[in-house]
DNA sequence: AACTCAGGGCCAAGC
DNA sequence: GCTTGGCCCTGAGTT
């Protein structure tokens, strides 16, 4: 489209950042072409850059992301009008250009999904000017243009960096995400058959590459921020506290009740994704969690209101596949995503669930929005360490990782295919898992264990901080009340489980430097909440 | 001061 | 009558 006063689709010139990139790409830029030599990069949309919504072309940046002209506007009249849409069929329906003014309420949910912002829609109707999201847009200008330089001088660059690495795996070495039905309990299922691999992803005969390769040398300047859209996915009703939103307006999707006991049609009773309420034992796993008897002491009453809030690991896949389902429609049948980024996008969903997984517990909900906030903020990467460690010690087969989504993939491929800090990581892990294991962690044990990362004293910008180190000796006194009670002739189990979580704390913080230095290279989803939390840690 | 570009408004076309 | 989407206007921020 052509717009007067627009230049939407003038390509863009290559620029080099200075400060911003290390010297051997530096060079490499440099005697390339004559170029001209910007501070600020410029990356108005390409030609062929497509809406993250409908697929059609961009237009440029609209409510916090490239868009088409046609979404922007659906965009401002929904919120502008207040619409609530309702969906006729599934809440999924396909989302192109030539389908996208056949659902409106699919349509809508699909600009929240890609971080379409509502709060850009301004409540005034002012005309003009700019918004507050100037820093956001850089920063995605940023990121692209980063990945563009970066493709531009892949090879050479990862022969050279990545000494251990150097063959990236061809189609025929590709990573398979091994199909649940041959290797895990949940078998032979229809659910999984029919419904569990959207298009492309993980399906036998599908193969998906790990295209983890990753530099370290890499240290790029962090981009400029903004955290307005981690409090608004995150804690809805903030803005609102604040004054600074008028009421009406909802700033982030309602999602249903993790209590809810969630069955996809056709799973059989037997499949661990039925793991039914938070408070039923998981008995299906090869590797129980011990769900031990208890009597009606006030110690496991409050244990049992602990796990009230507990997510259904069913429900979470759902969301999961749901969400990988969406993004892989969004892109042509040749543009897949690779692997690193269904993992991402498993580890944004994952993280999704375990802030509302915060959001819903009764101690948390006691503490102000900000100490809320501060604490997640400080906590969200050993919470996501611990999750999958619940997972691996819960449904983990030997030398298999397991996935939020029920597949598995064996540990030596990704050691095989990964690079050292990547490798590393998951070989910490394993080696953490084992130790779990061998602990014979129950279900009310790893609660305790996230309760006490998530309420830490040693935050020090917490203002309830007597509140939240009250809380924290309460969970602690009634995981050792618990241990001593399920397992009398395990003298030292509690003091094994606390020995445990300086290395989730470690895992965690290797994990998110790794996750950070990817994400500079434009590898991360952008619009994600994995992202945003890296962002807000970094500054 | 000129330019940029993202937000809002207008309105013809389509349903 | 309502929705859509292309085009144009506006004005704060940037150069």
């Amino acid at each position: 489209m052509d717009l007067p006063g627009h230049h939407p689709q003038q390509p863009p010139p290559l620029v080099h950042h200075p400060g911003n990139y290390p010297e051997d790409l530096l060079t490499l830029e440099e005697s390339s072409t004559s170029q001209d030599l910007k501070t600020e990069p410029d990356s108005r949309p390409e030609p062929d850059e497509s809406c993250p919504v409908c697929g059609d072309k961009v237009s440029g940046y609209h409510y916090g992301l490239l868009t088409c002209e046609s979404c922007k506007g659906f965009f401002k009249r929904s919120v502008q009008n207040n619409k609530h849409y309702t969906c006729a069929e599934q809440q999924s329906c396909p989302m192109n250009l030539s389908q996208r003014k056949r659902c409106p309420s699919c349509r809508f949910q699909k600009c929240l999904a890609v971080g379409m912002k509502r709060e850009a829609v301004r409540a005034d109707r002012m005309r003009g000017g700019r918004n507050k999201f100037g820093p956001l847009y850089r920063r995605d200008r940023q990121i692209k243009q980063q990945k563009v330089c970066h493709q531009a001088n892949t090879a050479p660059y990862r022969i050279k960096m990545e000494t251990t690495q150097i063959h990236r795996p061809t189609a025929p070495n590709d990573l398979h995400l091994m199909s649940s039905h041959t290797s895990v309990p949940l078998s032979s299922d229809a659910f999984h058959q029919s419904h569990m691999y959207p298009s492309g992803i993980g399906q036998l005969g599908a193969p998906m590459p790990l295209d983890c390769t990753m530099n370290t040398d890499r240290l790029l300047t962090p981009p400029s921020l903004s955290y307005a859209g981690l409090y608004h996915r995150t804690f809805p009703g903030y803005l609102q506290e604040k004054g600074e939103m008028p009421p009406g307006y909802t700033l982030a999707p309602v999602r249903p009740t993790l209590n809810n006991s969630f069955t996809p049609r056709g799973t059989p009773a037997s499949s661990p994704y039925l793991t039914p309420s938070s408070t039923t034992p998981l008995t299906q796993a090869p590797t129980q969690i011990l769900d031990t008897p208890s009597s009606a002491t006030p110690t496991s009453s409050f244990l049992s209101q602990l796990l009230v809030g507990e997510q259904d690991e069913s429900q979470l896949c759902a969301k999961v596949h749901a969400s990988l389902q969406r993004e892989q429609a969004n892109r042509g049948k040749h543009d897949r995503l690779n692997t690193f980024s269904i993992m991402c996008k498993m580890a944004d969903q994952t993280l999704f669930g375990l802030v509302e997984w915060a959001r819903n517990s009764a101690l948390f909900k006691e503490l102000n929005v900000e100490d809320q906030m501060v604490l997640l903020q400080r906590c969200w990467s050993e919470l996501l360490v611990l999750d999958h460690l619940c997972r691996q010690v819960t449904y983990g087969k030997e030398g298999c990782i397991y996935l939020v989504t029920g597949q598995q993939i064996e540990v030596s491929t990704i050691i095989s295919q990964a690079g050292v800090t990547l490798s590393g990581l998951v070989s910490r892990t394993q080696d953490l898992v084992s130790k779990l294991k061998a602990l014979q962690l129950d279900r009310h044990e790893f609660v305790c264990l996230k309760y006490l990362v998530l309420f830490n004293p040693d935050v020090k910008s917490v203002q309830s901080h007597r509140q939240v180190e009250q809380t924290q000796e309460r969970v602690n006194r009634a995981l050792m009340e618990h241990t001593q009670r399920s397992h009398p002739g395990h003298s030292d189990k509690f003091g094994q489980l606390l020995l445990r979580l300086p290395e989730v704390r470690s895992i965690s913080l290797q994990l998110e430097e790794y996750l950070y230095q990817r994400h500079l290279l434009g590898d991360l989803p952008c619009n994600s909440l994995l992202t945003e939390m890296l962002h807000t840690k970094h500054n």
